[in-house]
DNA sequence: CGTGTCGTGGCAAGCGATTGCCAAAAGTTG
DNA sequence: CAACTTTTGGCAATCGCTTGCCACGACACG
């Protein structure tokens, strides 16, 4: 393996007969050096094979080319669109794509944040665990983008839930349900935070009842004890926190034999794969994540410019929307 | 962002008192300093919040501590375990992961490799479309550990399929089935060949009857074509490539009411998530397919010695069982 | 034909580490 | 105490590329 010696750009300047510094303007700044000797430098170093070193650009120039995404559990199902949508945009730019995994921990975050600092451009956040301050405090000093997480003055890209939310509890009262409970998830986080807001919301709105509870573990695992708990509540129609856990939560009701929805509905969040095939099939707030792994990859491509200057704050906000399956149904009566 | 000015080894070795060589030293090569002077430097770089430009030493050193992980479909659940384990081991060997899509296109596969080779030290390429030579020849300049895939004298760990499909075969031949049909995956497909392989294997020690169709997208909406074309080979059982095959193979049976596994029997392969709440459950070959990601990255890692001398080829054969769900049954007579 | 402008290309100084080589200091030995 | 070895720290080259600055020639203009 490893080549004895890859080809510089030296050896192409050697080659063809000008100095280094004119290969290097006739790749990256063509209009710096004249038509023909362009053409001349290119077709040599395409016969040598010339491969620019990203090392040494970014040593150099202080662009990586390069960003890195953090994600909370690459495990979870949630991410997988925001990830995809990210290495996408990533990709189509020409940009390395860095992948971590921060296990749900604000620590490991923000160490890894500092590991990666000076070989990336900028971070994505999904669904970051740190605290506000611990976000702002970091976008002091890096290129920062939230996903699924707003933090004040910092740009981000997320999937509407507040709204979301709403369409859920209008469409449980449109059922006839008049109280709901929402199964939350993890106590960090702002997404939790969101949804649980946007049902009481709409369920002030509407005059239903609405009580949470949790934190629940937002993995199948969680549905166990999720459902249990919401059994005695007497809710007639249960919110998980995400599509793992209500998958979970059907489960656990089918164990027990509650008829799913003929005596409660089920609702979960993020249309994630397999939510269309559970039984009863999931009704769920969809939500177009790769785009927002796009949009915030997209976003930090606009900031890279090394400028101190705050650009305007910008926030992308995308539309949610309700995806109506078997598991909710009229309430009982 | 991006602070005016990070600290250098230069600024370190000025506050320190010290030469930045000394300074290096003490951070990378403790025995070549004093103790005394290590602490004392130690003690500043601390002081300083100093931290090491991963670009500097990689350019200087040839060593770039992070591996490229390149896979055909992120998308694909089937991957999912494969990258989890490989972000982890990277990450415990405090190892940057990048993960790139290839697209299932070989020729973005060989792009991308020589866009990243300078800024990596090796690639694991799950289940890689290129073909035998190919990966042959890039391993000659790179530093390669093939996933699920096995060429000549190359480091790979592969989840045993044959021995997995042969499994298989046995259920079936067990529950009274005398003929099965295989809906194959990807034509570039490895994989696919050893499945098939050990089916007919299989087929052929119980004399059974093994045909195979396809290839068809191994991905659910493949499954619409796969089912329709297994049904008019009146084969009492069909193996599909993957679970997301097979699961899209259950859908489409279910439309056109055809019994499962009472009229016919089905198997997948992976184990992804979903295949055990799908109805019916998934009768599924599973594999530590997290092993297998880990075990690359591992491998990847001995490798690291710039040595030309090929390490005698390492392989990591790793063992699946079949996971045995409601989708296979008695076969009808 | 002198002077001002532009268009091009080269020189050389970094970017932030690592490392071979050398020399001074310290320790060892007879 | 001389001669020699070992420890320890510094100098400077190097990795491959970018870019500010300068110089030279061509061309335009008065």
């Amino acid at each position: 393996m490893n080549s004895p010696k890859r080809t510089t750009i030296y050896d192409v300047a050697r080659e063809a007969g000008v100095a280094a510094s004119t290969v290097s303007r006739a790749l990256r700044n063509p209009r710096r050096v004249n038509a023909a000797t362009r053409e001349h430098v290119l077709g040599v170093a395409e016969r040598l094979g010339y491969r620019p070193s990203p090392l040494a650009t970014a040593l150099q120039s202080g662009r990586t080319a390069t960003v890195a995404m953090l994600v909370p559990d690459i495990t979870n199902p949630h991410f997988f669109g925001t990830v995809r949508g990210a290495e996408r945009r990533a990709s189509a730019a020409g940009i390395t794509f860095i992948l971590s995994d921060t296990e749900e921990s604000a620590d490991t975050e923000r160490t890894k944040i500092e590991h990666l600092a000076r070989s990336v451009d900028g971070f994505v956040l999904a669904s970051s665990r740190m605290s506000d301050e611990s976000v702002w405090e970091l976008a002091e000093e890096h290129n920062l983008v939230l996903v699924n997480r707003e933090v004040r003055g910092l740009p981000s890209a997320v999937v509407d839930s507040r709204a979301g939310s709403r369409q859920i509890v209008e469409h449980l009262a449109s059922l006839g349900h008049r109280t709901l409970v929402y199964l939350s998830g993890p106590h960090q986080s702002w997404l939790a935070g969101e949804r649980w807001q946007g049902l009481l919301d709409g369920a002030r709105n509407l005059g239903m009842r609405a009580t949470r509870l949790g934190p629940f573990p937002p993995r199948v695992v969680g549905g166990g004890a999720a459902a249990d708990a919401a059994l005695v509540t007497g809710a007639t129609a249960v919110v998980a926190h995400n599509d793992l856990l209500a998958i979970g939560v059907l489960r656990r009701l089918a164990e027990r034999s509650v008829k799913v929805p003929e005596r409660i509905s089920v609702v979960g969040y993020d249309d994630i794969f397999g939510a269309d095939f559970c039984v009863p099939a999931l009704t769920t707030l969809a939500g177009p994540q790769d785009e927002a792994g796009r949009s915030a990859v997209e976003l930090l491509l606009e900031n890279r410019s090394r400028s101190t200057a705050r650009t305007p704050d910008r926030r992308v906000m995308l539309p949610s929307h309700l995806v109506i399956r078997g598991s909710t149904g009229q309430a009982p009566r």
